[in-house]
DNA sequence: TACTAATTGAAAATGATTTTCAGTAAGGAA
DNA sequence: TTCCTTACTGAAAATCATTTTCAATTAGTA
C-alpha cells in the first residue's frame, strides 16, 4: 500500500504541487482504503499520522486528488460527500450498504443498451453511471 | 398537467397531510416539470404562484413528496440537491448535460449483469442505479 | 360555527464548505 | 549547502445549504 501511495505523491509533484507532511497524511489515509471516506473522516484518520493537520487542508488535498483522477466521489442514497481511490479506466461501483465497503467491477455490456436508448430518444450519450448496492459476502451471514 | 398535480394533492391528503396554498404552489411547480429543480429553484418558481411562501416550507413539502415517492432526488456530477417527478416503477435516468432535461427509460437488461456480479463477488445485490448523461435531441444541433 | 392539531414563515441554530490572511516551508537556483 | 520565491499551511471568518424552534395562523373535521 505505501508502495503506491508514493505514486500519488509523485503525481502531485509532477503536476507542480508540493509534497508536504499534511498531504502525505491525507494520501496515506485515502490510498488503498476500501471504504469511501468523508472529509471529516479523512481528517480524523489522518490526524493520527499528522496531528497538526487542518480540516481545510483535507478539503484542498481531496480537491487536487480528484482533479488528478486519483480519487472519485461516491454517490449514495444517504449522501454524496465521500471519496474513494479511483478505479483504473471506466469502472462501475458495488457498495455494501451494511459496512460501507466499495468494490469496482467492469462490464461494459452497456453498449447495446446505450445505443438502443440513444436511438429511441435522440440523445447523444456521453457518459454513464452504474452502481449496485447490496450486502458484501461478510455482511450477508 | 394540473389534472394530475391534483393527484399529488390527493395523495398528500390521503396520507393525513393538509392541503394548503403553500403546498399547492410547490406541487404545481414540481409536478410534470422535465427539469430537476433544487429547493431554491422551486422556491423562486413557486413564489410566483404564492408570494408568501417560505423556503422552509419548500424543504418540508419536498420531504413529504419524496417520502410518498412522488418525487426523487437526482444525482449529478455537479450536485445532488435537485428533485424531479418520480418515474413509475423502477426506471433509469437520462440527463441532458446542456439544458438539464431529465428523461426516464426502462430496460432491466441488467439482471444478467447483476447476477454475474453477485456470483463473482459474493455480494447479495439489493438495488441498482443506472444513469446516462449526454445531449438531448435539441441540444445536439 | 367552533375547535384542535397540523402548518406556516421568520429567525436562530447547525453543519458543511470556501475564503481570507499572515506565517511557514518546499524545493529549485545559485 | 544556502537562499529565495512562491506554494502551502492552519485558524478564523465568511458563506451556503439545511434543520430546528417558536408563536401565530388555518385546514378540515366535529
Amino acid at each position: 500500500m505505501s508502495t503506491s501511495s508514493k505514486a500519488w505523491l509523485e503525481q502531485l509533484h509532477e503536476n507542480g504541487y508540493r509534497i508536504t507532511a499534511a498531504r502525505r497524511a491525507v494520501v496515506d489515509t485515502v490510498f488503498g482504503n476500501t471504504h469511501a471516506l468523508t472529509p471529516i473522516e479523512v481528517y480524523d484518520a489522518a490526524r493520527k499520522k499528522y496531528r497538526a493537520l487542518g480540516l481545510v487542508t483535507v478539503y484542498r488535498t481531496l480537491e487536487k486528488l480528484e482533479e488528478l483522477h486519483l480519487i472519485q466521489r461516491v454517490h449514495q442514497p444517504l449522501g454524496c460527500q465521500a471519496f474513494i481511490s479511483a478505479g483504473h479506466g471506466h469502472q462501475h461501483l458495488l457498495l455494501c450498504q451494511q459496512c460501507g465497503q466499495v468494490e469496482f467491477f467492469e462490464g461494459d455490456d452497456l453498449d447495446a443498451l446505450t445505443k438502443s436508448i440513444a436511438r429511441k430518444t435522440g440523445y447523444q450519450i456521453q457518459e454513464h453511471w452504474l452502481q449496485l448496492f447490496g450486502l458484501c459476502a461478510n455482511c450477508r451471514s
